[in-house]
DNA sequence: TATGGGGATAGATAAAATCTATGCATCTTC
DNA sequence: GAAGATGCATAGATTTTATCTATCCCCATA
C-alpha cells in the first residue's frame, strides 16, 4: 500500500489550520507551489479530492475533515514515539510539567513535593495550577506532561489514575444553627444559603451535585475565587459551605473563626486523580508521581484521627 | 521537532521482524545497505541506540522494542487513513469481511444477511466462522473488518458494541428427570453430566460459569464440535446442555427427540456484540451491519412466544 | 588460518523535493 | 469596468535525498 508522508501530513494539517495555501506554505516553511503540489500528491495517493479551491483561500471536504482529523492523531503519536525515544536515552530527565487544580495543589504538593524531592531527586518539576479543562487542554497540546485533577473526567484521547477519595465537610459560622444541629446530612444544606467557588471550578459543581442544588437557581450567585476567600466569606457569616477534607487537613481555616464538622455519614465529594495524554512518552513518570500522591493521601488517612482533633 | 519517515519506520519494523539487516532490506525490496543508513538516521534522529549488532543478525534494545511498538501503531494509523479516505471516495464499495463465531454464525446471520442485502445492496459480504480468538487476530491483521462475537471480551485495540442478549436454555433428553422436574434452575445441572463444546469455544466458558462447574474436574470430557453435533449427543442420551435460545429458535433441534425449557427465572447467558478494530475505517459500516443484527435479534424478542410454542 | 555470513562504508546515480518565475483565475477598488 | 491585488496552479531548473553497486571489515566457525 502507498501512504503519504508525514510531512506531507503536516502540509495538509498547517492548510487545516490555516485554510489557505499560502498561509500554510510559509508556516511550514516552504514555498506555495511545494506545499500545494505536495497535497496534490496526497489527494492522488488517497483518491479521493480532500480541499476544495475556492476564491478566497480553501476549504476542506468532509474527507479532508476526516483525514485531518487521523493525519493530527499520527503526527501526535509520531512526536511521541520521539519524545519517547529521547526519554528512554536519558530517563528522568528533562523538565517535567505537573498541573494542578486550584482546589488540590496548595493542599496536596507541599507533602507531595517533598516526597518526590526525596525519593526522586533527578527530577525537575514544573508546576501550573488551572482549571481542569485548561489542563487537559494543556496535556493535549504538549504544554504539561501529567496534571493532578478530580475525578471522573472523560476526555477523548486523556487516560487517568485514581489516587484517592476526598471527603466533603460542612463549614459553617459558629453560630450557625447547623453548626450545632443534632444531626448534619447534605440535603441540609439546600434550603440554606451556600457559598461557592466562582463558576469554573469543578469543586463548585461537585459542591452543588453533592446537596442537590441546580446550577443556576441559589440565591449566593457571587462566586468564591479560592478556598481561603470562600473561608473567608464563611466566617463573615455570608452563608454556609462545603470544604474538601484535603483542605481543612492543611490548615485551610487556621486563623478564621469557623465550624467544622463532619456529615454524619461522610460524603466522598470527590476522587483524585492523575490525568496524562494516552500515548504520552511520560506516562510512567506520571504514574510515579501518581504513586507519591497516593501515599500522601493515605499517609493522611492513617492519622484520620488528626482532623477531629483539630476541628 | 525532526521526526522520522514512515518508510524509516517500515523499515525499523521489518527488521524487528527479521532480526537481519540484510533480510529485512529483502522484505523491504531494498538493498541493504540502504535500510541500514535508514536506520541508522533513525537512531540518529532519536538519539538512542535501537539495534545491537551482533555477530548474527541484529536484536533491538529496550527502547528500539518501546520504539517499535509504537511504530508499529502510526503505520496501522496510515494505513487506515489510507484506506479511510479510500472508502470515503466509494462509499460501501469494496469487500466487507465480516467474521462471527460459530454458535452464532449459523442461527444469526441467515436472517441478518437477507436483511442486510435488502436494505443494502451495494455492501460485498464476505463470511468467515471462526473463534473469537482467531475472529480478533483477524481484525488486527486486517483479514477481517468487523466480528460478530460474544460480549463481554476486552482486547486491547478492539472497539466493540453489544446487540442484544442470548438466553440459556436447558436441553436434556426427554425421559431425564430436570426435563420434567417442577423447578428449574441452572445450579441442578452442578451434578448432572453437562456436555459441552469443545475447548476453544467461548459458549463452552460461558455454560461451565453459569452452572458454576469448573473448567476442569466435570463429568464429560469429550467435547462438541458444534451445536447440532451437542445437540445429537443429547438426544442419544449423553447427558444435559445447554442451548442458546439463538440456536433453539432457529431450530437447531429440529427432528431430534430432545426437552427443551426456559429456566425457572431466565438465564441471560451471554451478549451479542460486534467487534471492529480500532481506528478502523470502516467502523461505521460495522454498526450499520449491527444495527441490523440488533433489529433481527429485538424482531425475535417480539415474537418470543414463538419459542414456547415450538418447545 | 581460510571461509562465509552479516553489517558498515564510499562513491556514483537515480529520484524526490523544493525553488523561482510565471500564468490564470477571481475579487476589490476607484 | 479596468487596474491592482490576492491566491492557487504550472513549468522548468536546482538542490537534496534516497538508493544502488562495489567493497571492506568483523568475527564465528570449520
Amino acid at each position: 500500500m502507498h501512504l503519504p508522508t508525514l510531512r506531507q501530513l503536516q502540509f495538509l494539517c498547517a492548510l487545516a489550520d490555516e485554510k489557505s495555501f499560502s498561509r500554510a506554505a510559509e508556516v511550514c516553511n516552504v514555498t506555495q507551489p511545494t506545499l500545494s503540489s505536495a497535497i496534490k500528491e496526497v489527494e492522488a495517493i488517497l483518491g479521493v479530492q480532500l480541499v476544495e479551491r475556492e476564491a478566497r483561500g480553501a476549504s476542506l471536504t468532509r474527507a479532508g475533515e476526516a483525514t485531518v482529523e487521523r493525519a493530527r492523531a499520527i503526527l501526535s503519536s509520531a512526536a511521541d514515539l520521539v519524545a519517547a525515544a529521547h526519554q528512554a536515552g536519558a530517563p528522568l530527565t528533562g523538565h517535567f510539567h505537573l498541573g494542578a487544580i486550584p482546589t488540590l495543589a496548595p493542599f496536596l504538593l507541599p507533602r507531595t513535593l517533598a516526597d518526590l524531592r526525596a525519593s526522586h531527586p533527578e527530577l525537575r518539576l514544573y508546576l501550573r495550577e488551572d482549571q481542569t479543562e485548561r489542563l487537559i487542554e494543556g496535556l493535549r497540546n504538549r504544554t504539561l506532561d501529567a496534571a493532578l485533577i478530580a475525578l471522573p473526567w472523560q476526555a477523548g484521547g486523556i487516560e487517568t489514575e485514581t489516587l484517592g477519595d476526598d471527603e466533603f465537610l460542612y463549614i459553617g459560622p459558629k453560630e450557625h444553627k447547623l453548626s450545632t444541629a443534632k444531626k448534619l446530612a447534605p440535603e441540609d444544606l439546600t434550603s440554606e444559603d451556600v457559598l461557592l467557588l466562582e463558576d469554573g471550578h469543578c469543586l463548585r459543581d461537585h459542591a452543588l451535585s453533592v446537596c442537590s442544588l441546580s446550577p443556576t437557581g441559589n440565591g449566593s450567585n457571587v462566586g468564591a475565587t479560592s478556598l481561603a476567600t470562600l473561608v473567608q466569606m464563611v466566617a463573615g457569616g455570608l452563608g454556609v459551605s462545603l470544604l474538601p477534607r484535603i483542605a481543612a487537613e492543611a490548615g485551610v481555616t487556621a486563623g478564621t473563626d469557623v465550624a467544622i464538622r463532619r456529615f454524619d455519614t461522610p460524603v466522598i465529594g470527590r476522587q483524585i486523580g492523575i490525568a496524562w495524554r494516552a500515548g504520552s512518552p511520560r506516562e510512567k513518570e506520571a504514574r510515579m508521581i501518581g504513586d507519591c500522591v497516593r501515599k500522601t493521601l493515605s499517609d493522611r488517612a492513617a492519622d484520620g484521627a488528626g482532623l477531629e482533633a483539630r476541628v
